[in-house]
DNA sequence: TTCATCTGCTGAAACGTTGAACTAGCCGGC
DNA sequence: GCCGGCTAGTTCAACGTTTCAGCAGATGAA
């Protein structure tokens, strides 16, 4: 293929040379099947197009037999409202949009983000709204994909999911008075609806569990990169718990990027320079995986040498052997109340308060040792 | 909150400061216009509206001047095109639908999905065209959800994904003469446009694989539900390459519905009825993946006691432990290829020939034994 | 009767974009 | 002096929808 911009000419010379010959094809009337407009029902049932309108739209100053009427014109006429049309008219189209900052395989890839799209389409379906999916491949576009789609209000909102700290799009679409929520947790970003998890309690928790339940006093953590608040918060969550402990605690950190790989490297890192290491605590199930890996190759055996724990629960850990006991994160649930509050947000609801957290609780597996229940 | 780190002091920082450049800013953004238009553009070039509109096309009848100019004020108004408007002038939006019939948990949740939609969105962004999501939330709304989309011109095509052979709706869209490209095989629907892969062939090679290479004659396989066509063509390749063989083999077959809970109980029906098993090909991994479940409870080992194979290779067969064998299928790649098919049909090519079939390998780990290379 | 008020609808004007048809000025050719 | 052809635009009419301002006719009140 040719470099983007001559993809670009060709789609749009294609585009208006199909709307050349299209008009033939419509004025042939090849089966009467050119789609169906206000105008068609309103000669159907012998009214103006803005009675249709307005019957459909449940307008008290209609009668209610022209109501009926309408409405079984529209049926049989099988009429549906031109999205374009209405969309122009009122300057609101009836779809959503959901971003995803990072390039597209990265997130994409990643299983969360699956769940969070069950729980938007669940909610956006139930309204009769499009959910349109929004990446950018190319960050040296001077508008961003997503900000063009916004901007173009081909959605009326966006849900904004797993945003580095950094992302400077996100502050430009909430400066534009976009309706726009995001998932994650926001600290610094006070005026901005989110939907987040509370990770440092999970990480605290987990990490507890490692101390109290477990035992165990030398304990490595696997972050993520340190400019996603998520890494940030479980890091932190993870340094409290230990803090916090009567028990007089080691520990040691390797950065990682959340992904199996890095896991992998990290653990090696920890393996190397850490002595004595009783438990890894992973940011993520895929490093979590990652270190798995790792120990396995060096012979020793989780969770008898050596206690794992991930966070996520998107699916690895419930995969691997041993299971990986982990922090289970209700994306579905996310994702359904990021929706919920975007729509409250395009009609002009300010949501109180503005960030909403949502609990986690740990999915005991079999990496740390014997359930001590 | 708590004791800071020192990394995190750095991020904190950082975001601080980017924070308070952002205040002012807003406050005088605040009071902008809602939006630019075309009339903004062509009100600050001193032009008019359509020369501006033929300036962006690039139309030759705008002098090279205008259009630097044109090009700057774009730039500096920050103009982005109204999709509605554009949509309604020239008939056609610029995204198109990814359609997933059945109801949002089973499918969505199914990474097969994710991948597709990694390849779909891949091609759609080259060309600057969004994608929408579709489902089907409830079977007995008098139009489908999804059909609604494409009705409304709210896409100017759709890629229809996993429909069973039953799916009424297929049929509508492809009357209604719609952009539609099917994925998977269809071999009811000559005139459609699909893209699949040879699924035949992957299910005999890994049959095969299971008797030429590891020498075992008593071959269970657990299908999927054989109203979809993955599922019996599966069984198909399955059936085939047993019954070419030169070596005498026994079959049984369980039906489940790609499940890994239907996978399990598929296994321990043929553990109860065929003595002597020694293998089991599962139509895809989570099936194989429960299976592996059943086995380990009867204490049966893979590969010693049994070998164990699956199908899609996308994510679960390369986590458990032993890694299971499987069919690879190209998810990402079908994804992509169906996109591209789609923009050639929306362009008013008919891609020739109209079905795609991509041919798909087997990924060999330890579920079926050592490997014999 | 006349005025006010309601009911049930119609007509027209947007919304932002595009492209065909037209124009104004200018040049060359006969 | 006229025609054709060029350049660099402009004007205008759509696309399908919603909504606001009318406007007949009916009803009621004075």
């Amino acid at each position: 293929m040719s470099p983007a911009e001559g993809q670009k000419v060709v789609a749009l010379q294609s585009l208006s040379s199909r709307t050349g010959d299209r008009s033939p094809r419509r004025a042939g009337a090849r089966s009467g099947k050119a789609s169906i407009t206000l105008k068609d029902v309103a000669a159907a049932v012998g009214i103006s197009q803005s009675a249709v309108s307005m019957a459909l739209a449940d307008h008290p100053r209609i009668g209610q037999a022209r109501k009926d009427a309408v409405r079984s014109a529209v049926a049989e006429l099988g009429y549906v409202p031109n999205s374009a049309g209405r969309a122009l008219r009122s300057g609101r189209s009836a779809s959503i949009a959901i971003v995803v900052p990072n390039t597209g395989q990265h997130v994409f890839g990643h299983p969360y983000f699956m769940h969070l799209l069950v729980g938007i389409t669940a909610e956006a379906n139930a309204r009769d709204v499009a959910v349109m999916m929004s990446t950018n491949p190319d960050e040296t576009h001077g508008v961003a994909a997503y900000e063009r789609v916004l901007r173009s209000q081909a959605a009326s909102g966006a849900i904004i999911a797993s945003a580095s700290i950094t992302d400077l799009n996100v502050n430009r679409m909430l400066d534009a008075a976009m309706p726009v929520v995001l998932i994650g947790r926001f600290p610094h970003q006070p005026g901005a609806v989110s939907v987040g998890v509370d990770d440092v309690a999970g990480a605290g928790a987990i990490t507890r569990h490692l101390i109290d339940a477990h035992g165990l006093r030398r304990i490595a953590h696997i972050s993520g990169p340190l400019d996603h608040q998520t890494a940030i918060d479980r890091y932190e969550g993870f340094c409290t718990a230990l803090a916090e402990s009567d028990q007089p605690c080691t520990h040691a950190l390797a950065v990682g990027d959340f992904s199996e790989e890095s896991g992998r490297a990290a653990a090696r890192q920890v393996l190397d320079s850490m002595s004595d290491v009783q438990a890894i605590f992973a940011a993520n199930d895929e490093m979590a995986y990652g270190a798995l890996l790792e120990l396995r190759a060096r012979r020793l055996k989780v969770p008898e040498d050596l206690a794992l724990a991930g966070y996520d629960d998107f699916g690895v850990s419930r995969l691997t052997t041993p299971g990986i006991t982990t922090v289970h994160v209700p994306a579905e649930d996310l994702g359904r109340r990021a929706a919920a509050l975007l729509f409250d947000l395009v009609g002009g609801v300010v949501p109180h308060p503005t960030h909403t957290v949502l609990p986690v609780d740990i999915t005991m597996r079999d990496s740390c040792g014997p359930h001590p229940d």
